[in-house]
DNA sequence: GCATTTACGTTATAACATAACATTTTGCGG
DNA sequence: CCGCAAAATGTTATGTTATAACGTAAATGC
């Protein structure tokens, strides 16, 4: 019943690969739901809202699919590192990092919407110490830094 | 048997004089209904959803709120700057630094749900260099720090 | 007063996320 | 291979967060 038929988004080797690794690091399995969100994420050049995935994953597997489903899928893909919820959006986005595991720092554009993942060794040192100050254990951090990105404040104020 | 004059949590003249200041600053009005969302939240020690403090008002005045309603007043407190969002936990804390309106860092206790506000003007600066560096302009910040804090860390792993 | 703007009320619904439980698939020891 | 246990998935229902659409009331300015 593993109907390969549906058709996945394309999902170039590069990703796959570091997805295999994770779940090989992490003890964690890789299926083909699994890898459909995470190809679908990649093949959109922005954040998809959970609904918004769901969608599209129905559009292209011709199938009703549950948002628990998704929501399963998104859980699993942020668990090995390979997505990440924007919070201050409800969305989600594929990692740009995939190296490693790590926090991130997102610059979100208002105008166009893009987000641009960046990860500062700098600002996460700061964060620890004004954890450590505090007497804090910081287990992850969050920063969104909301805006107008580069080409859109170029293409400005007409 | 109760007269029902819709009471309020108290409000100490500090906020009450905060809230008006930034009314005056900014044309906007205050009014009673919206400082009564704005006294509820500073009557409760932790961060409240919007729909935890429909219920609260609720209790208090012994009557109907509509979601909408809370909201609406909750955008207005976040505007004239006594109020902020969590945006990982969708829930709402009054703002801990009254004198100037500002972006904030925030770090969240898992253990025990409290909130820290801290305004370190290291992180405003490096998030300001990261943006600039890469063309962006920034509109404001998110930071939020997830942890335990010192207290839940020292009275142990229980 | 009267027009305009701002706030508030009411009903309905959209958008985001999880609970509870059944079924299927997978990995593994016998 | 068999059967068990764990993990993943499917299904239905519901909980939680937030806004839309539209009407009424109150404050502001002339």
């Amino acid at each position: 019943m593993s109907r390969t038929s549906a058709k996945a988004a394309p999902l170039a080797p590069k990703w796959r690969e570091l997805a295999e690794a994770r779940c090989a690091e992490m003890g964690e399995r890789l299926t083909p739901a699994r890898l459909a969100v995470y190809a679908e994420l990649l093949a959109c050049d922005r954040p998809l809202s959970a609904y918004e995935l769901i969608a599209l994953l129905e559009r292209r597997q011709e199938r009703k699919i549950a948002p628990l489903t998704v929501y399963r899928h998104l859980d699993f893909l942020m668990r090995i590192g390979v997505v990440h919820r924007l919070q201050s959006a409800q969305s989600y986005v594929p990692c740009d990092h995939p190296d490693h595991p790590h926090d991130s720092q997102f610059l979100l554009c208002s105008s166009c919407g893009h987000v641009d993942e960046v990860e500062s060794r700098g600002i996460e040192t700061m964060l620890s110490e004004i954890a450590d100050e505090r007497g804090f254990r910081p287990d992850h951090t969050i920063v969104e830094i909301k805006g107008v990105c580069g080409t859109c404040a170029d293409s400005g104020p007409d």
